[in-house]
DNA sequence: TTTT
DNA sequence: TTTT
């Protein structure tokens, strides 16, 4: 009924930028997300967790984002069901990125991108009623 | 750069419905959010914020919700500036819904609202091309 | 580095409450959370999200949710890997509530728990300086 | 019932702390929200935020951020209201911060502060019962 | 101006 | 392994 999730972390490779068969880009990659509590042990620990993201902000993901860089991500959790080779039934897990925003600084000297990208919220509020 | 809010509570009132001039749906509401920790002196406490829907959505949001009833809002904080009567420049703070859930159970033998609306979320998945 | 979840739907079975060896109470669930978009054969889509919450959470839970009930919960998300039995790497996902919202009316009748339970926010403002 | 806001932005002025009469830290700062959409008249947005942050994190703030520093919020909507100069009653609205993240690179050269701070989420998996 |  |  309702699945929101903000992430902040860094990408742990360059993303990859795919098309669907009708054409949509898609891009993935993953974030390593640390925690703030330590473990037992004192060792810093992280979670690394897959993103895709759809269409134009696919492409720019794949443009200014590589490894290393800081970014947060606006989306939702989704866990798809599928059958590994041995038929076996395995499950994904992975956030759909609503909007992405870029954290790092951009390279200076570099062409430099928007610094966000994302889908629009819907509306403006320069005529309200009220 | 971003900017979420997620929300449950219930509606003060039956929420508000208007149109801006050129035609849009607006609907406002406020919603009674408990905190979860007392005050000082044992008293629960409770923030009041207003919420602003637009389009279809407003319209759901009259048709289904009203005085009372528990709903969830997922959107973003925004604060407006304006002047007040005596020229004095005031803020106003509203949550904009992108999506609203219906959260009290459908009155039984009501005909029946689906429950939920809101906004959607970009994409399938069920071409992916991995 | 940040790391937000919130979550909104209905507990696929009765919670399961257990004791680390040093005797910390634990629950668990799943939460079937419905996707706002249906499919592109029309079929409504669910994403069931496995859930952890700890010490007197986790007892309330066990005591005043079952199956069916709606719940929200607002945490943070967590991958672990662990080796199967076949000594394969493999990874799970859940959902670590901070706080979990009982959003099912009480039964009437029933002897009515507090309508929430969850780890406190830090401070009053009661006697602000300013 | 449930409140839960996640922002980033930058610091319109450094953050200014203070104690209260027993001698709690509290840091207060605005953050500069900029909203992904422009006006109809295509300039940018943004929306100003009141920030308030208890204790060490407050202290923490204090001694590391700055101006025009990039920062990410988590925590809850509040709404208070207090009567002004003229026995009007008003509203103020500020995000009482849970967490702040650091996210403008630590300059070089300097000391280097850990790059977060913030309270800690409840439990270790350490020793999982299952 | 406030809800269960 | 799944809920209304």
């Amino acid at each position: 009924m309702l699945n929101r999730i903000v992430l902040i972390g860094r990408l742990t490779k360059d993303p990859e930028l795919r098309y669907t068969p009708n054409g949509v880009a898609v891009a993935t990659f993953t974030l390593a997300v640390d925690r703030m509590r330590k473990s037992a042990q004192g060792e810093r620990e992280t979670d690394f967790i897959n993103i895709v993201v759809w269409q134009k902000q696919a492409e720019n993901v794949a443009n200014y984002l590589s490894k290393g860089k800081l970014a947060a991500v606006d989306g939702r959790l989704q866990i798809r069901s599928y059958d590994d080779k041995d038929g076996q039934r395995r499950w994904m897990t992975e956030v759909v990125a609503e909007t992405v925003r870029f954290l790092s600084p951009k390279d200076s000297g570099g062409s430099g991108p928007t610094d966000f990208i994302g889908a629009e919220m819907e509306h403006s509020d320069d005529d309200l009623p009220f």
